[in-house]
DNA sequence: CTTCTCACA
DNA sequence: TGTGAGTA
């Protein structure tokens, strides 16, 4: 993973900043967290730590929730994001496997 | 002072 | 979703 990502990831952020940034209640925030459209860190004394792209994801599901989606259909919504990079991820592993042995082939033709 | 969980005149 | 109670 980059260190970009990984930057990204990291949950030090806690509830009060986040509402501040999104512009939610804390309310809102932890009653998407048991719809299950976000699951923050837990540092000590069990309080939430969130990563920017939890940041990200709360703004998603507000801008979603404007829209008129319902929490089940943002729930389908994460569920269709995420089984696409699976297929993203996989479908780039598959080339570098493809990639990797014609590259092999060449490298003997040319021994 | 901030956050957490739980309950609801 | 909001709010107040009682904690940690």
């Amino acid at each position: 993973m980059s260190e970009r990502e990984l930057r990204r990831n990291l949950a030090i952020l806690p509830i009060g900043t986040v509402r501040e940034l999104t512009l939610l209640s804390d309310r809102q925030i932890r009653y998407y967290e048991q719809n299950e459209l976000i699951m923050p860190n837990r540092g000590a004394g069990g309080q939430r730590r969130f990563s920017l792209n939890d940041v990200d994801r709360l703004l998603e599901i507000k801008d979603f929730l404007d829209a008129g989606d319902s929490i089940k259909d943002i729930q389908e919504i994460f569920a269709k994001q995420h089984r696409i990079a699976l297929e993203k991820h996989d479908s780039e592993l598959a080339l570098r496997r493809s990639l990797q042995k014609e590259f092999a082939q060449i490298g003997r033709f040319g021994r």
